[in-house]
DNA sequence: TTAAAAATAGGGGGAAACCCCGATACTTCT
DNA sequence: AGAAGTATCGGGGTTTCCCCCTATTTTTAA
């Protein structure tokens, strides 16, 4: 079996190895800290399961998603994440994930999260998240879902301070467009104001 | 030597004892998930050297340091983050920090840093912090320093997405006075909207 | 006890945000 | 060919924000 992990933190990746290697002493497992090691990684070596951090990719964890599903369909994507944002877990379900747990997951997950998946019938997803899951009812969960590429343009702006003026200049647009987007940011991300807008986008890893 | 982790995420804890058994296999690690393990731990075991993942406590990291120094002022604080923001950095230094890292940081630094906070005389600051604050020219960095009891109400109210005229009902206030202390935040975190008062005020851990 | 800081509140005004509406053009998918 | 989605722009309106001031009371600290 060959597992690989991808996380920025090195501590992260540490723990997990030594979590991993603790119950299969036989396992390979590689390690990458970014996208690119991550695809350098895919190109070499034959990954069967593969954690992925997926704070990861600011801008667009959905077209990630798509590319490694097509790419490497067999390989089984189980997300790690620190976030406890619901809609973010709903989605990325959604978008081919095989399982699902938190950094704060003891690492007995893990090797559950391992089982699991590897016998290919279901998706995992640890205590952590079934305990939130089900203590807020994410059923009427608010998707953040997909954006465009505009939008996230001008997401991106706007998390930068910008005005509406000033992002009109920047994309040589009109103010009454980028009002527009900024209203269909709204209504996507299910706010009323920049303040939650800003929030919500940082929480679910647009920054 | 007695080392102590506080840390949520069970990953990290596990890679940081990992870590520092490894070289130091004599030492006694004890590990707490937050706040309240932590002063537990504290009253029990004499500590030495203790890495505290700062994004623990939401509202007042400044408080919080106030009484671990005075209530073990023979401790070595050393602050592990994943937090790049560099006024915080700064900040907690001045609340009397001994370290910082990342958790980006290879583990090789934690060992540094036991080494460099054990001799007494320095400061330590990891690779990647260092690489980051002469990056940016951190001197004049603004210090989003203190904030009155009142201003945090507030801010908190912001970020939860309020109107000014909601927090005024809120509070009891009128919404001039609101808007006092809201132009007070903006000129304590040197912004000029919401947008970016919501994400500096996010990123430094005021969530 | 005096000075400084914090919290309160107002007047007045301009700028930006926010919310309706409708409309056109271009691509993409069915 | 038609529907759906994206991106563009406008009119016209209300609300909220943001900034300039002054000013009083209370709390805190020197």
């Amino acid at each position: 079996m060959t597992i690989a992990i991808v996380d920025d933190h090195q501590l992260i990746v540490d723990g997990f190895v030594g979590a991993v290697l603790q119950t299969y002493p036989d396992s390979r497992i590689h390690t990458a800290s970014d996208e690119r090691g991550l695809f350098t990684l895919l190109k070499k070596e034959a990954i069967d399961i593969l954690f992925l951090d997926i704070r990861l990719h600011r801008s667009d964890a959905r077209d990630f998603m798509k590319k490694l599903r097509t790419g490497y369909p067999e390989l089984k994507i189980i997300i790690i994440s620190s976030l406890s944002d619901l809609p973010t877990i709903e989605t990325l379900f959604k978008q081919g994930a095989d399982g699902y747990l938190f950094k704060s997951d003891p690492k007995t997950e893990i090797i559950k999260a391992i089982q699991t998946v590897s016998e290919e019938k279901e998706k995992f997803t640890s205590k952590g998240i079934e305990s939130k899951y089900f203590a807020h009812n994410i059923v009427k969960s608010h998707h953040p879902t997909y954006l465009t590429p505009r939008e996230k343009e001008i997401l991106s702006l706007i998390l930068k301070g910008k005005t509406t003026k000033e992002i009109g200049d920047t994309l040589f647009i009109s103010e009454k467009t980028v009002e527009n987007h900024r209203t269909n940011l709204f209504i996507k991300f299910d706010v009323k104001n920049v303040a939650s807008l800003v929030k919500k986008a940082i929480l679910e890893g647009h920054l």
